[in-house]
DNA sequence: CGAGTAATTATGCAAGTGTATAATTACTGC
DNA sequence: GCAGTAATTATACACTTGCATAATTACTCG
């Protein structure tokens, strides 16, 4: 049934290998991009185990090979996105050298932009979301990475507000953690559903200022030409 | 192979109907919610056609009879779903005769505390965003819910700014809408998928302040015992 | 009470699902 | 170069899926 190419100028000989032995890490990785990349397209429903193999350039067999069930291939393919995520997120702040508030706004505005805000980050997680309720494993892996970003977001928000001279108790700080962490969110999810609803880079800069009031701390001073009539009643110190 | 029940009195004669007529709306509606409850608790995958039949006690036949689709269901499911979220959320704001600043209070308050916040209603909405990358009916019904949303939002805070004497104009407005709407909508996404995470109450006075904070007045007064040493500096007014 | 009709059930079907197992095939170390 | 082995393919199987169609059945209206 199936054709296989053989090479056009030795016709007789020399048949062309039939498929190629790659690494574990390359396969899995294959597969993962494959099953993140239907899931992102069609659904849940979408990636199948015969889809996920066709577009990973794949027989269906190896995805049991390289994985113990499809569900743990969905599983794998969850904890690879979010931390690519969190890691785009925080990675651009490791410049020390910078002021500890710009760390802050470099952190927000990052997981608002491209391209952690996009509607396929936006569908993905959501399919994952959508797991939680009937998935331990999933549930697990959710609270895992909540953690490690609302945590990262609280160490920049302290440093920020030693660094203006207004420390904050352990109890401030988890509160503004987590609305802080929530702003993000929503607004990234949003924009990734409705990008047209918004302008470019508004999402980043309503979350500069939104975090800034939260938080107290004026995140949003670059921002182009306003009107300094009405804005937040609060430009004292 | 199915065996029906007989009245046990009259054992020969007087044959117990086999089914019900009901009306359209009540079949309709037992169909919509057969297919929620399967959503939430086995993910999008479970709710199949032969599932929501049994749950909503009739045979798979009659889906397609008030449905031209299961899609067609699906999506009526959604819509069901994201108007009674909202009217939960919106309907305790009813009350006119209240403060315009309380009016807002109770609205993120609502959104923030059981029935709106929960597992289940996390959970469903997840597995309809998560649809929205390819079906455009999805699509157009969330952006219908969002902006149903946001604007009963922005004109809560337009009265209560007004009322206290700061009104803001169209743009800040809906920059404070955006941010607000971001805020309780992250809350309540984390909200109903660690509900363990957080205390009683804990992420309704969360929403308060922040909001509070987003558009430049202070909405959680009656919180509990508060060292007023590290709240936000901006007391002035 | 008795026909007509719409609601509901019963049944079947072709396609697709995840997984198991056996048959190939490319690479590795001697 | 050549055996051994692990990667990869090929194939089959039992089961589920959504949907269509025909057969029943409960209710309505005269």
């Amino acid at each position: 049934m199936q054709v296989y190419n053989y090479c056009r100028k030795a016709p007789v000989s020399e048949p062309r290998p039939k498929f190629r032995r790659e690494s574990a890490t390359q396969r899995k990785e294959a597969l993962i991009q494959a099953a993140l990349g239907l899931i992102a397209e069609k659904g849940i429903g979408g990636a199948t185990v015969r889809a996920i193999a066709q577009r990973a350039d794949v027989t269906q067999g190896l995805i049991r090979h390289y994985f113990s069930s499809k569900e743990d291939l969905i599983a794998a393919a969850y904890e690879y996105h979010m931390d690519q995520m969190t890691e785009l997120t925080a990675t651009p702040v490791a410049a020390p050298e910078v002021t500890a508030r710009q760390r802050l706004c470099t952190f927000v505005a990052a997981g608002l932009t491209s391209p952690v805000m996009d509607t396929r980050s936006v569908t993905l997680w959501a399919s994952f979301i959508s797991s939680l309720r009937h998935d331990n494993n999933m549930r697990a892996m959710h609270q895992r990475t909540y953690y490690n970003f609302r945590n990262r977001l609280e160490v920049l928000i302290a440093e920020a507000l030693a660094e203006a001279g207004k420390p904050a108790p352990k109890s401030e700080l988890r509160r503004m953690a987590i609305a802080g962490n929530a702003v993000i969110d929503g607004l990234w999810m949003e924009g990734g559903a409705l990008p047209a609803a918004f302008e470019n880079g508004e999402l980043a800069q309503i979350g500069l200022h939104s975090v800034g009031a939260i938080v107290g701390l004026k995140l949003d001073q670059n921002a182009p030409e306003q009107t300094d009539k009405n804005l937040l009643t609060k430009e004292e110190g």
